[in-house]
Formats: structure tokens, C-alpha cells, sequence
DNA sequence: CCATCTGTAACAAGATAGGTTACATGTCTT
DNA sequence: AAGACATGTAACCTATCTTGTTACAGATGG
């Protein structure tokens, strides 16, 4: 694998099924995601268990958001994936013996940290419907995008 | 591998050799280093190509650096070890198709690069002489680390 | 009862840093 | 010239983590 997508692929489906009349299945958001419908699944496990959506079973069933999307931010979501680590770089070990290592880990520590702390916050204050918000500035006739045919697809099984 | 640790190795390693009276070979490093002779000349033949170290094949050959601590950024070494990607979070695909994905991960985009901006002007504004003289801070006697050992087997042997 | 969902375990695939072995090449000492 | 000592590098294996896939148990509604 390259990077975690999960946050992105998180955030993409959460605004979609927004804009769903109805509960969309993992089949369906599988299909978005270009992806499994049990990655789906365990991907957005974290998603309900924090709350912000809720799953069916049965018959019938499927997801559907639990809130609105100006009520979950970034910082939200990337929490409710497990917190993954943000940076692919880092220390050798975790507490070396060596002064000279401490004192490179700690330097380097600083500015990740740094770095790390100005992320969350961009998180924290932007809500998905703020990316939504985006969206909807580029698309402003409200039609179609790429997964149009996948809606209605639904709106004919449903 | 669990994260990318080469910068702070080699960090760690420049301060090292700044100290040490002679050339060092991969073997010495490598024990510094915890680790294989080998990934030490893998590694650091990134930092010879962008001449901020030298190597001597042969008897009595090792590994010198070819400038002093304070005209090397880390961002210099970052750069020499093939700037790895920073960032262990990003968007699924490179180009989507879909709209909404667009939208996601522009803003996602937006603050990783604001991040990535901040480590590597970080990076650019600190030399490796500013942490080794966070290491004489925290050992003014100038006396024995973990590695003292090393040297003075280096001492014995040469 | 059965089709349709989610929940989850188990395992394979793909990517990448790091570890290891093997060997070619260069260089100093004797 | 021979041999010890070093780097240079290819080749292959290992560890780790996300993602993909298969299989199956459990819940739900017609």
C-alpha cells in the first residue's frame, strides 16, 4: 500500500450518502469507493461506533448518516478510523540510550509536532459540509457527477 | 517497516562523525546505527552524491564528512536521502473522476500542504549543528555516551 | 422460508524500509 | 605481487500495514 486512504474515502462517502434520498448499501458505497463492500464495512465500523452513522441489517437495510454533516469535522472522522499515524517518517527506536540519538529525535520531534498540531487543527475547524460546501461551488447546476449512475441504480432496486 | 527513519539515522550518524577523529567505516557505523553495514552504505550514498560526505575505498578507507555541521540542513539531508513522502495519509487515487472525491481531497490536500510547509521550512532553518549543540547542552562534561565504546574501539584498531 | 443485509474472521496481495548474503572493485601494507 | 581491508552494489528475504477477497454466521423483512 502507498498511503491510508481511509480519511478520504471516509469524508467522499459521507457526502454522498448525504445527498441519498435512502439508506445506500456497502454494495453501493463499495461501488463508489471502487473498492470491497467489506472494506466498506470495516472501514466505517469506526464511523458508527463514534455515532455518526448507523447500519441496518436485514433486509432493507444499509447505511445512513446519523448526524449532519456540519456537525462532524475532519478531526471526527480521522478519530473514528483509529487515529492512524499521520507521518511516514520518524525515529529509529522509540527511546534510544544514545544522548546524540535523544537529542536528534527530540529535535526532529519539535517539528513534527509542530507540523502534526497544524494539521489536527485544520481538522478540527473544517466540517465535511464545508467540503461539500466546495463541491457544490464547482457543480452549481447540482447535476450529475461520476457516481450519478450508481444513485440511480439504487432509486430502481429500491 | 513501521515508519521511515533514515533522516534521523543519518542525523544521528553526522553528529557522530563530526566528533570522530578519522574516517569512519560502514562496520562502526552500522553498530552505532544497531543496524547492517550495508544499509549504512545504501544510505549514505545518498549524502556522498550531494557531497556532504566522503568515502575511501581501500585499507583505512571509511566515511569523512566533507563540510562542517553547520553548512548542513536537515533539509539538505531530507533532500539527499530522495525525499521520502512525508505523509503517511492521502487520497485514494491520484486524479478521481468523481467531483465530490475532488473536493475531498483538495481540502484534505490544502492542509497537508500547509503542514508539509511548515516540517520542511523547519527543516530548512535548522542545521545539524544546532543539535549537537543541544547534545553538548545536555552533556557539558563532553564526556561518554552510548557510542564511547565504539570510539574508542575505532581508537584501539587504528 | 428465503432473499437481502451487516458483522467478522481469515488469508492473500502490494508496497516499502530494512536486514542479509555474496561478490566485484579499489587501496594500502608488507 | 599478495593479501587484508573497505566501499559499491545486486539480489533476495523479512516485517509491517493498508487493502482486497472469500467464507460464513447472524439479523431482518416479505
Amino acid at each position: 500500500m502507498r498511503r491510508d486512504s481511509r480519511l478520504s474515502r471516509m469524508l467522499h462517502v459521507l457526502i454522498h450518502m448525504d445527498r441519498h434520498y435512502k439508506r445506500a448499501t456497502s454494495e453501493t458505497i463499495s461501488k463508489m469507493l471502487c473498492t470491497n463492500a467489506v472494506v466498506v464495512r470495516r472501514t466505517m465500523a469506526g464511523l458508527r461506533d463514534f455515532g455518526y452513522v448507523r447500519s441496518e441489517q436485514g433486509h432493507g437495510g444499509g447505511w445512513e448518516l446519523a448526524r449532519g454533516l456540519d456537525q462532524i469535522t475532519l478531526l471526527d472522522i480521522y478519530e473514528a478510523i483509529g487515529k492512524p499515524p499521520l507521518f511516514a517518517i520518524g525515529p529509529s527506536v522509540d527511546q534510544p540510550e544514545c544522548l546524540v540519538e535523544q537529542a536528534v529525535d527530540a529535535k526532529l520531534g519539535d517539528a513534527l509536532k509542530e507540523a502534526e498540531a497544524l494539521l489536527l487543527e485544520r481538522f478540527r475547524t473544517v466540517t465535511i459540509a464545508d467540503i461539500a460546501a466546495d463541491f457544490d461551488r464547482r457543480m452549481p447546476e447540482g447535476q450529475c457527477n461520476i457516481h450519478g449512475n450508481i444513485h440511480a441504480e439504487q432509486s430502481a432496486s429500491g
